[in-house]
RNA sequence: GCGCGGUUAGCUCAGUUGGUAGAGCAACUCGUUUACACCGAGAAGGCCGGGGGUUCAAGUCCCUCACCGCGCACCA
C-alpha cells in the first residue's frame, strides 16, 4: 500500500505511506537536500495542514448527534450537578447573521462550553423572536414586488403570509450560529409566538391588569404616520437636521404683544396656552394675562411653569398639549385643554376648513404666510434640530393624542433599581448597570398597544391591538423554560446565570426583563448582564448592511474557519471597549489554529501518535526542570483563562491562551524538547498539549475536538471532556 | 444641557495596586536537514492628544483644554 503526498507552494513538503509507516519529507529546493521524519504512529491526517472545512460540519453534527448541547447528556455519570443557564437574546426572523451576532454568540458559547467541561448542568436555549413591526414590514415588502398590499389581502391571509415567511427564513440565522459553533439545544427551541409563549404574554397581562398597573388613556405618545402605529419613547432614534424657529408675536388681550419660538409654527393651530418660567422677571407681570392666538382668534392665557427654561428662545413657550409629550405634561398640571389638530395620517383636522385634510408641510407654509402678512413674524433663525424617526421604518414620528395600553412604570422600575443597585444583578463592564439605573429611575410609563397586525393580541373585548414585540421580549429568560407553568426546564434552570446583550437593547430589552422576572416569578431572571463590544468598521462606522459597511461573518468562515474567526474576534473585544473591526485579526486566529495543528504534529510525533489525559499528580518530574518551569506556566495560564472568563474578559483570557501557547510551550519548552528526548519531557509534551486542548476547547471548539480525536483512543469527545483542574506541587 | 467612553509604534489595540513603555499586523536584516515559511532569530520604530498639578517617581492619580465616538434629555 503506498499513498504519496505532494503539496506544492509554500509547503515544499511531499509524504507518502509504506507498509502502515507514514514518512514526513522535506524537500528543500536550494540545495537539493532531502529530509525524513517519522510519523509512526501518527494519524495521517496530519500530513496535510488544517483544513477546517473538511473538519468543521463534520465535528458539528457529531455533537449533535452525540446529544452533547443537551443538559441531560452533558456528563451523564454525575448526579446532582450544579445547573449553568443561558437564554439566548433571541435574534429576530427577519434578520442574518452579522458580526455583533457572531461576537455575542462567541461569546455565549465560551461561557456554555466551560461550564459543561467543569461539571455542570448545563443549557443554553435558542430561540426567535417575532419582531413585530420588522417583520411585519419586511413581508410588506415582499408583497410590494407583486404588487399587493396588506389591506388588499386582509388581516387573515396577511397574517398567513407572514407564517409562511417564518417558516421559510426565520431559522436562517439559527442555522448561521452552527456555523460558528454554538453548542445550542436545538430540541429546546422556542419562537416568541408559540402557542405556550402566547399563553404567557396573556397571563402577564392580566397579572398587571388585576394588579391594577394596566390602563388605557388617551396620551400623547409617538405615532409613526408611514407604520400607522404607536410607538414607544425606546423606539424613536433622533437625527440632527437643521431647521428653522420661527419667533411669532402672540399679540396680549391688554395690548403688546409676548414673542415665543417655536420649531413648528403650523402646531400654533393647536395652542392652549402660552408658558413662561414663574422667576423670569421678563414675564412675571404677564402671568395670569390672555393672548389672541393669532389665525384662529381663540383666547389663551399665559401660564408659569417651572419647566420652561428661561434661556432658550424667548422664554415663552407656546404650548400645544396633543402634540408634545412635554406640552401635554404642562398641560396636565395646569388643567389645559387637549386639541387635536394632527391626525394619524399626518394632516391637519378639526381647525378649519382652510387648512382641514392638508399636510403638516403645506399648512406651515399657509401659516407662515399669514403671519408674515398680518406682520407678526419677527424672524427665522437656523438651527440644528432632532427629529425622530421610527427605528424601524425610519418614517416621521408625530406626537399626538391617542387611546393606547399603558403599563405604570414606577413599582416596576423600583424592583430593577433595587435588584441592580444591592448587585443582585451585575452587569459586565459594570459601568452599564448605572445607565441602566439612569433610564430606570427616569422611565416614563409604557405604552405597550401597537396597531399593527403582527404580534400577540391584546386579551380584552374590543381591541385589534397587538403587544409591543418588547413586551413579550421582556418575559424571554421565564416564557422560554415555560412559564407560567411549572416545567421541569423552569424548576431547573431559573433563574438563568447570564444573559448577553449589545449596549444598545440595555433599556428597551434588559431591564424590562429585569422587572418583569422579579413581577411574575419573584426572583431576578440572570445574575449576570454581560455587555458586548460594538462591532464597528475600520473607520469607526457603524457596520450596516444598508450603508454597505457591514462584513459578513460567514465569508469570514470561508476564508479562514469558524475557529479563526472566535478567536480573533474575541482577542480583539478587550474590557467591552469598541472593536474597530480588521480582518488582520482573523487571521491571526488562522495562523493560531495553524500553529496549534502543528504543535499537536510535533507533540504525537514524539509520544507515539497519542497524548495523555491524566491528573498532574502522576507525573514524576524532577524539581527545577525545564519540565516543572512549563508546568508551573500552564498551571498559572489556567487560573488565569479562569479568572478573565469569570470577570467576562475574554479578550484577556484569548491573550493570555495565545501567549502561553506560542510563546512559552512552542518556542522555549518544544525547541528545548528537541534535545532532550527523556521520558519525562516526552510525558510533559503529551501532558501540556492534553491540557492546551481542553482550555484552549471552549475558544476554538472545532480544531481542538479534531486534534482530540486524532490524539486519543478514547470516543469520548473532548465537548464533555472534565476542565483540568490539576495542581502543582510548589 | 447632563452623562459615558476614547486619544499609547505606520495600522488595530494591551498596559493590573504609580517604579526603565508591550503584542499582533505592516515594514527591515538574517535564517530552510530533522512540528510549523500560516515559521524561527534579530534589529528598528513612541514628548503615551496639549497644558498644569500631586509625588523621590505619572501612560497610570487630580485639574483643565482640545479632538473623535456614544448614550440620555431637550427638540417650545
Amino acid at each position: 500500500m503506498r499513498q504519496i503526498n505532494i503539496i506544492f507552494g509554500h509547503q515544499k513538503q511531499m509524504s507518502f505511506k509504506n507498509k502502515n509507516v507514514f514518512y514526513n519529507f522535506h524537500l528543500h529546493l536550494k540545495n537539493f537536500v532531502i529530509s525524513c521524519t517519522n510519523m509512526d504512529g501518527i494519524n495521517e491526517k496530519f500530513l496535510k495542514p488544517y483544513d477546517p472545512k473538511d473538519v468543521e460540519s463534520r465535528i458539528y453534527s457529531k455533537w449533535e448527534k452525540g446529544g452533547f448541547f443537551k443538559p441531560e447528556k452533558n456528563l451523564a455519570e454525575q448526579d446532582n450537578r450544579p445547573t449553568f443557564c443561558i437564554t439566548i437574546a433571541p435574534p429576530n426572523i427577519t434578520g442574518n447573521l452579522h458580526m455583533g451576532h457572531a461576537l455575542e454568540n462567541t461569546t455565549s458559547d465560551i461561557l456554555t462550553r466551560w461550564h459543561r467541561m467543569r461539571g455542570f448542568e448545563t443549557l443554553w436555549l435558542p430561540g426567535t423572536d417575532h419582531a413585530g413591526i420588522a417583520t411585519q414590514n419586511a413581508v410588506e415588502k415582499n408583497l410590494k414586488k407583486k404588487g399587493l398590499t396588506r389591506h388588499n389581502l386582509g388581516k387573515d391571509k396577511f397574517l398567513e403570509e407572514i407564517w409562511k415567511w417564518k417558516d421559510e427564513y426565520g431559522n436562517i440565522i439559527l442555522d448561521q450560529l452552527k456555523k460558528i459553533g454554538c453548542s445550542l439545544d436545538w430540541s429546546r427551541t422556542r419562537f416568541t409566538m408559540d402557542d405556550d409563549y402566547q399563553e404567557a404574554v396573556k397571563t402577564a397581562f392580566l397579572h398587571y391588569q388585576e394588579k391594577g398597573l394596566i390602563y388605557q388613556g388617551e396620551r400623547v405618545i409617538n405615532w409613526c404616520i408611514k407604520d400607522q402605529t404607536a410607538l414607544s419613547d425606546l423606539e424613536i432614534e433622533y437625527t440632527e437636521e437643521e431647521t428653522s424657529m420661527w419667533f411669532i408675536k402672540y399679540p396680549l388681550k391688554g395690548g403688546g404683544f409676548i414673542v415665543v419660538a417655536t420649531t413648528r409654527p403650523e402646531t400654533m393651530l393647536g395652542d392652549t396656552a402660552v408658558a413662561v418660567n414663574p422667576e423670569d422677571v421678563r414675564y412675571k407681570k404677564l402671568i395670569g394675562q390672555e393672548v389672541v392666538l393669532p389665525i384662529t382668534e381663540r383666547n389663551i392665557s399665559i401660564i408659569a411653569d417651572d419647566k420652561v427654561d428661561k434661556d432658550f428662545g424667548t422664554g415663552a413657550v407656546k404650548v400645544t398639549p396633543a402634540h408634545s409629550i412635554i406640552d401635554s405634561e404642562i398641560a396636565e398640571r395646569h388643567n389645559l385643554t387637549f386639541l387635536k389638530i394632527i391626525d394619524e395620517f399626518g394632516k391637519i383636522i378639526g381647525v378649519n376648513n382652510e387648512f382641514n385634510g392638508s399636510k403638516i408641510k403645506e399648512v406651515r407654509e399657509k401659516v407662515l404666510a399669514k403671519l408674515t402678512t398680518a406682520g407678526l413674524l419677527v424672524k427665522e433663525e437656523k438651527i440644528a434640530h432632532n427629529i425622530g424617526k421610527c427605528y424601524r421604518c425610519g418614517g416621521i414620528v408625530e406626537p399626538i393624542l391617542s387611546k393606547q395600553w399603558f403599563i405604570k412604570m414606577a413599582p416596576l422600575a423600583e424592583k430593577a433599581i433595587s435588584a441592580i443597585e444591592t448587585k443582585e444583578v451585575i452587569y459586565y463592564p459594570e459601568k452599564w448597570g448605572r445607565v441602566a439605573l439612569d433610564w430606570l429611575k427616569n422611565s416614563r410609563d409604557w405604552c405597550i398597544s401597537r396597531q399593527i397586525w403582527w404580534g400577540h393580541k391584546i386579551p380584552v373585548p374590543d381591541s385589534n391591538d397587538v403587544f409591543d414585540t418588547w413586551f413579550s421580549s421582556a418575559l424571554w429568560p421565564f416564557a422560554a423554560l415555560g412559564w407560567p407553568k411549572k416545567t421541569a426546564d423552569f424548576e431547573k434552570f431559573y433563574p438563568t446565570q447570564t444573559i448577553t446583550s449589545a449596549r444598545d437593547i440595555i433599556h428597551i430589552w434588559i431591564s424590562r426583563m429585569i422587572f418583569s422576572g422579579l413581577e411574575f416569578t419573584k426572583q431576578k431572571p440572570f445574575n449576570k448582564v454581560i455587555i458586548h463590544a460594538t462591532v464597528l468598521t475600520k473607520d469607526g462606522k457603524r457596520m450596516s448592511k444598508s450603508l454597505g459597511t457591514g462584513i459578513d461573518p460567514l465569508e469570514l468562515i470561508e476564508k479562514y474557519g469558524a475557529d479563526a474567526l472566535r478567536f480573533g474576534l474575541i482577542y480583539q473585544a478587550m474590557g467591552g471597549q469598541d472593536i474597530r473591526f480588521s480582518e488582520d485579526h482573523i487571521a491571526m486566529g488562522k495562523k493560531f489554529c495553524n500553529k496549534l495543528w502543528n504543535i499537536s504534529r510535533f507533540v504525537l510525533t514524539k509520544t507515539g501518535g497519542k497524548i495523555r489525559n491524566n491528573d498532574i499528580e502522576n507525573l514524576n518530574i524532577s524539581d527545577n526542570s525545564q519540565e516543572k518551569e512549563i508546568l508551573s506556566k500552564l498551571e498559572k495560564c489556567r487560573e488565569n483563562t479562569e479568572k478573565s472568563i469569570e470577570r467576562s474578559d475574554f479578550g484577556e483570557a484569548a491573550h493570555l491562551l495565545y501567549d502561553f501557547v506560542w510563546k512559552d510551550f512552542a518556542d522555549k519548552f518544544i525547541e528545548y524538547s528537541k534535545d532532550n528526548d527523556s521520558p519525562e519531557t516526552k510525558e510533559t509534551l503529551a501532558f501540556c498539549l492534553a491540557n492546551i486542548l481542553k482550555i484552549l476547547h471552549p475558544f476554538i471548539p472545532f480544531i481542538t475536538e479534531e486534534i482530540w480525536s486524532l490524539a486519543q483512543d478514547d470516543e469520548r469527545m473532548l465537548i464533555v471532556e472534565g476542565w483540568p483542574k490539576g495542581k502543582i506541587k510548589k
